[in-house]
DNA sequence: CAGCCGGACTGATCTGGATCAGCAATCGGA
DNA sequence: TCCGATTGCTGATCCAGATCAGTCCGGCTG
């Protein structure tokens, strides 16, 4: 039975295991799922997946591995939008806008199944279903973004450091990635700095002072939360928005 | 000729105008989207529209009025996420979600056309075509907001207050309430600060000094660009994630 | 092997914006 | 008509985090 094969290695790919945290997907809904994961692609680190200004991008789900979309200004300074691990939608606006109105590039080697612009509004109007799916987890992207906009505008250096590791172990987990103790994470302290708007210097100080307090420990591409409830206080870290699954089914 | 004059008038509203950007809608979709636009509501000053943390709330579109989405962290500092003006969509994470995870107040006196869950869903369902133009509606709300993120991220206090009035402007001459020339602006300095992450004193400052080097005068509640060429090149503004319409006639 | 490069890490200094404190004008309500 | 609330506005002071200017270490390359 290799159809029924097929649907159930979709059905466990941590993309459909998002989406039907949301609706229960029919088995017509895992078909057309299947069709968007046909073009499977690798990129290197260094070679970007979606250059802004660009037209007519495709997007992807992240089969494997860490990118991070961001922008960058006129001065030359960049800013970390979003950082996108395995399970994750990436690039959907640039399917849906004209241009790409940012860029993605690899953290680490990243396979991606690319879903062209014609296939995902097809899909759309066939499976309604889905289209419902993924305005879900767009939405939940988006809460994302504005959590990282609070850190960004509301809290101090140390605080946003904690929030943000913190929500990113709870994604990890939620894709079987990382546990309550921590999880392996491959950004540089640059990378950090460019995410969080802080100068490398400071990410640097930041992890220090949180080290010597016993709260975490981020060395050696390891994050380790020393303390989780402390940092959860800290950092006013409340992790609804994530895993709350919707009340939907249709 | 009822059922055509009422067609008609959902085609001149701000939403429909906006959708119709990216997808020739039909006149199913028109009568579908009329279905959603029934229960008409008013909110005064100081009536929160979403409380965060309730169940089960419903999403509005506004037809007249400003409002704001904002987060309140535990130290009583507040964030504001976005501003809402005629013609936008305004609480549909709060329906998808099981939980709202902001809040929304009026800004000025707000009328806008109440949203249920049951009637968004059954739309979606009914016209996919509506859905998709709604998921391209939210994703340019989210490119607001990563723009916003960008401004509080990487931008001086002058260069976010001048790109923060700059789209603001150009997302009210969309709606036909602004010209390249200035708007009207209900926004105190307070709300201000917590959009823009500052201080209301220093808010003050960055006006008075955009005012004395003749780029923009903001006062009365009147925003009056007198140097539009000199501020989208200070603030380094670009619009097109504003305004470019899809390239999607399905 | 030397030379190089990228990332972690540190101290010294500078500064943008916060905070504190207070005045003036406007407005709506009793 | 006066009172209290709200908003605009300003000066003085303080501090979180930027910037500058490096060192140290491990891995890679010629």
């Amino acid at each position: 039975m290799p159809e029924t094969a097929s649907l159930s290695a979709i059905q466990d790919s941590p993309f459909a295991r998002k989406l039907a945290a949301f609706v229960k997907l029919s088995d017509l809904d895992l078909t057309a799922m299947s069709d968007l994961y046909r073009r499977r692609r690798r990129f290197a680190v260094g070679v970007d997946m979606i250059h802004q200004g660009q037209t007519n991008q495709s997007a992807y789900v992240v089969a494997s591995g860490w990118a991070c979309s961001y922008k960058i200004l006129p001065g030359g300074s960049r800013q970390i939008v979003d950082i996108q691990i395995p399970g994750d939608f990436l690039g959907l606006r640039s399917v849906l806008f004209r241009t790409a109105d940012h860029n993605v590039e690899p953290i680490t080697l990243v396979q991606a199944s690319e879903v062209k612009q014609r296939d995902l509004l097809n899909t759309f109007s066939q499976t309604p279903r889905l289209a419902t799916a993924v305005l879900w987890a767009a939405s939940r992207d988006e809460a994302m973004v504005v959590e990282h906009l609070v850190d960004i505008g509301r809290r101090s250096a140390t605080e946003r450091m904690a929030h943000f590791l913190l929500e990113l172990g709870a994604r990890l987990r939620l894709v079987g990635l990382g546990t309550r103790a921590g999880y392996l994470c491959p950004m540089s302290q640059y990378l950090l700095a460019d995410a969080l708007g802080l100068s490398a210097v400071h990410v640097n100080r930041v992890l220090r002072e949180l080290r010597e307090e016993g709260m975490l420990t981020f060395q050696k591409g390891r994050v380790v939360f020393d303390d989780y409830d402390a940092l959860v206080e800290m950092a006013g870290f409340d992790r609804t928005y994530l895993d709350q699954d919707g009340p939907l089914l249709l």
